[in-house]
DNA sequence: TCTTTGTCTTGACTGATTCTAATATCTGGG
DNA sequence: CCCAGATATTAGAATCAGTCAAGACAAAGA
């Protein structure tokens, strides 16, 4: 694994010290896998599958292989330091912000996938009569929608649909 | 559990009619098998999986095949008569009551799903800022909570998680 | 009836994820 | 330092949900 160069400290380092850092006081082992999947996630702002986290771990700590990604991820996952979102459409993406509550707003033509705050969220409920006498534990939203790109004229070589897809 | 006792059907086969009845009255071939599908959609309260329709209509219908019933419930999804939910574990659900606007109540012990109306909708909403230049399409709310069942002791037998599941 | 068109079935196939069993690595005690 | 026991990692097989393709079948029109 390269040895980070000293001089390398921006926005995306603090995010990753902090999620690195919050695992490393736990009682879990921070083995060389486990780093680079933490670090891979929390370094990308678009919401990676399991696949891509793979690729790009694999740059770094190339003999990782892909069951230990999805160990790493399901354990991040059961630790409640990753959120799992499955869009319906393909592999599932895990999400490294759960600090801030937030919800998500997915392109039905690409599947891109975004983070978004909506409002009036407060006012969301359910009559006790509507709760069936469920416990509640959260609620997920998600706005389903058409990003620019896949909003336009769809002509020409409209724009392939990778696992990227994030619209930076 | 005990499905419900022929008494309750007046209710129901209002709801198969009128599926039934609309599928008929458009371009698409009413055929045994599509019809069975139907039914069986229609006939339940609960939100069932591909699987389970397809165990269904086998005993109304034992020669249909699994395939028939996936591209059965794809084409009353792509027509709008049939919503697809995926609830993240396991297989898809699919639901036939599309007239009403919903949401969903999700049980995260035994998977049972249930159609809620939820309080507080219309003031739900991204500012401009936050729709990021997306054409909305629709939102999909899905609380998650534990049922009646799944809160209980957990002590003794627990109650098994079957493709069931539906706490009726 | 013959043809055309559309539907259904079987079984192979794909993609996503989990399981398994063997191997490697870490940690604490002597 | 070396060992034992616990924990992690690996490669590949297995599983699960869903799709695809090719031929069999069935209904509607000429």
């Amino acid at each position: 694994m390269a040895r980070d160069p000293a001089g390398a400290r921006n926005a995306e380092e603090a995010v990753i010290s902090e999620l690195v850092e919050r695992l490393r006081s736990r009682d879990w082992r921070l083995t060389a896998q486990r780093r680079v999947v933490a670090e891979v996630l929390a370094g990308e702002h678009v919401h990676l599958s399991a696949e891509a986290v793979y690729d790009r771990a694999r740059r770094i700590l190339p003999e990782i292989s892909l069951a230990t990604v999805y160990n790493t991820l399901n354990e991040l996952v059961a630790m409640g330091e990753v959120l799992e979102i499955s869009t319906g459409e393909g592999p599932k993406r895990y999400d490294p912000n759960t600090t801030v509550a937030h919800h998500h707003l997915y392109c039905v033509g690409c599947g891109g996938l975004r983070d978004v705050s909506p409002e009036g969220l407060d006012t969301l409920s359910l009559s006790a009569d509507e709760r069936h006498g469920f416990e509640l534990v959260g609620v997920d939203i998600v706005f389903r929608g058409r990003c620019p790109q896949c909003q336009a004229p769809a002509t020409a070589g409209a724009h392939a649909v990778t696992s990227e897809s994030g619209s930076a």
